[in-house]
DNA sequence: TTTATATATAATCAATTGATTATATAATTA
DNA sequence: TAATTATATAATCAATTGATTATATATAAA
């Protein structure tokens, strides 16, 4: 049963409205944590830590680019993420716009 | 971004070991509380807590037949449930040492 | 109609969680 | 090197949650 077990933890970690937004942000493309917080209006450390907590579960990776630390997602093998994830309208939308007022 | 909302709400019910345990015994077949009690080796009210949140969400369905309230699973048209079930070793095993231990 | 069995509900409580506030670190720019 | 920007971490706290204990309801059997 401990298959059981990581599916509940991993699966914890989606019930959440803010990962799980987070999460479908990502599957459009990589994105800073300035980005994260703007689209979702929250506060830095807040999204600072649900990304800790994503990473933890290996559910996504980061790579730093100067000042900025880019995520981005790493589901690789677990479908059931993937069909999560398909599930959710493209939030393409919410991204867009932002293209370039943040970063770099 | 209602439709995050709802589908976070039904990802944080399966991010229990317990609750996910039973949606994966109700894929095999419907059962009833007892049987679920015995299996899960949990308690009566333990187990009928987590079928009523289950119930309001509408991911499970009941029948009562004489004392026995069986439920069984109802996820139609909820894709990455199936492919969340469908992730977990079927939990057949435990389920037909029972069979006609317990109801009727 | 009393007793037993199956299930639900309510109350309680400890543990977990998400958000906030404050502070620290790291990279960049002036 | 000082100031700024991006991010992480730690501490705190209220809210939520899962389990337990106790009790209620409903069906069936004696």
């Amino acid at each position: 049963m401990e298959q059981i077990n990581e599916l509940a933890e991993n699966l914890k970690l989606l019930g959440d409205k803010t990962r799980l937004t987070i999460l479908a942000l990502l599957k459009e493309r990589p994105l800073c944590v300035c980005d994260i917080v703007d689209i979702l209006e929250t506060s830095q450390p807040n999204a600072s830590q649900h990304l800790r907590k994503l990473k933890s579960a290996g559910l996504v990776s980061e790579t730093r680019k100067g000042q900025w630390i880019y995520y981005s997602l790493n589901i690789e093998g677990k479908i059931y993420i993937q069909a999560v994830l398909d599930y959710i309208p493209s939030l393409k939308q919410k991204i867009d716009p932002m293209k370039n007022d943040c970063c770099e």
